[in-house]
DNA sequence: TAGGCCATCTGGTCCT
DNA sequence: AGGACCAGATGGCCTA
């Protein structure tokens, strides 16, 4: 599948990106220092000695020379004639860096902020001092808070709090509604956030990988893709929604499958049976053991011990109603058992998988469909149109 | 009881 | 000015 990698790329490319950025960054306040230094005498505004100011400004330099490389500008002599252009832009774009804090520009606003100055009272020239009787940094003069603006303050701030309570809500909310799309929902046992939006990358690489594949996949592959970097007690419950015992499908510790023999997926999917050649394919096939009846779905004779750890309070169609396979076309495996409109509501959404060149190898055989008139690997549409797809492909399992 | 998770408050920053 | 977003702090609850 072409845009796996196109993925990756696109990743990289980002990150590349927001290197350059920090640079680019980092140069901007490392000139603007350099500036500071370089007008230190014409510095007006700033109440404070000269050469405090200095040592100040070379310790904040040392501080961003170490991961800043830029022999050209650093050996410019002439730098400070580049630098007006680029502190303006950086002074209007940054206006809360640090280095700007301490500054105290010559404009109409320093007027005023002189004017606020004079009407202080002197109780609050003496909070300007600090342990050592030096003058404290000066920035904007608060203004002095009336009753009415103390209300008003407080107003504002539980209108602020009420608005980050209900922005929490609806974030909330949406984790709710992605709790219940990935593999794994339960009522009872919700998974934390963060084990959420873990999972919800891992089925979402999982089920990239098989798209890319081409075909059924690999049970105890696709678990382990699930399951990487989630925590124990959550491995845990995703082991008991697919019915399998965490042991077999645990990595080690050099983050390598440490399972062996047969895929636990053989006993839980039958194997599978083309339509046209009559052949089981698929994992496995041959080995099932002829001496114990396969039974499809079931979990309850030869590969019990595959299902030590099964959830209870997963709520999965292995546990309730009707066995059906635990596979369907939307999420490859169906392991959440919610009604047709309740899933609805929550789903709105099927993949319709469209031709691509590099799946055009697959074949009838193939788990999925693919239709030729598309270039694009996927197309979304509303998932009643899906049904009668879905209901093929359980058919096929079913088979 | 320590640690994990969560909700909430809060101040800072950015944007309109 | 005000709202959205973010991250840190804090306290409560739960579990091993």
């Amino acid at each position: 599948m072409a845009w796996v990698p196109a993925l990756e790329v696109g990743i990289a490319v980002i990150s590349q990106r927001e290197k350059e950025e920090e640079r680019k960054r980092q140069r901007s306040r490392k000139s603007r220092l350099r500036f500071l230094l370089h007008k230190k005498k014409n510095w007006r505004g700033v109440v404070c000695d000269g050469a405090i100011i200095q040592r100040e400004l070379e310790k904040k330099m040392t501080m961003l020379t170490l991961p800043f490389e830029e022999p050209a500008l650093m050996a410019d002599p002439q730098f400070g004639s580049n630098f007006p252009r680029e502190c303006v832009s950086e002074a209007k774009s940054r206006k809360n860096d640090t280095c700007l804090r301490d500054e105290r520009p010559s404009t109409p606003e320093l007027k005023k902020t002189d004017e606020e100055e004079s009407e202080k009272d002197e109780d609050e020239r003496e909070e300007d001092r600090d342990e050592n009787g030096l003058p404290r940094r000066r920035g904007p003069r608060k203004k002095k808070m009336t009753q009415q603006r103390v209300e008003r303050v407080k107003m504002r701030r539980q209108e602020a709090n009420a608005r980050e309570r209900s922005r929490m809500h609806g974030l909330n909310d949406a984790l709710d509604s992605l709790r219940k799309v990935v593999p794994c929902y339960s009522k009872t046992q919700k998974l934390s956030k963060i084990e959420t939006l873990r999972l919800a990358k891992n089925y979402i690489w999982a089920l990239s990988e098989i798209l890319s594949a081409g075909k059924r996949p690999d049970l105890l592959a696709f678990v382990q893709t699930l399951c990487k970097g989630l925590s124990q007690p959550t491995t845990n419950l995703v082991a008991g929604c697919l019915q399998l015992n965490a042991r077999n499908f645990l990595t080690d510790h050099n983050g390598e499958a440490s399972h062996s023999g047969r895929s636990p997926y053989d006993s839980v999917f039958p194997p599978y049976q083309s339509p046209e050649l009559g052949t089981p394919t698929g994992h496995g096939s041959g080995t099932v053991d002829s001496a114990k009846p396969f039974r499809p779905y079931g979990y309850c004779n030869t590969y019990e011990s595959f299902y030590e750890s099964t959830s209870p309070e997963c709520i999965s169609p292995q546990f309730e109603g009707p066995l059906s396979p635990p596979i369907n076309f939307n999420g490859i495996f169906s392991l959440k058992h919610e009604d047709t409109a309740e899933y609805g509501k929550n789903c709105h959404y099927g993949m319709h998988y469209c031709a691509v060149p590099a799946r055009s190898s697959l074949g009838q055989n193939s788990m999925f469909r693919v239709s030729s008139d598309r270039n694009f690997p996927y197309d979304l549409h509303l998932r009643s149109q899906s049904y009668a797809m879905q209901d093929e492909l359980n058919a096929a399992f079913h088979n």
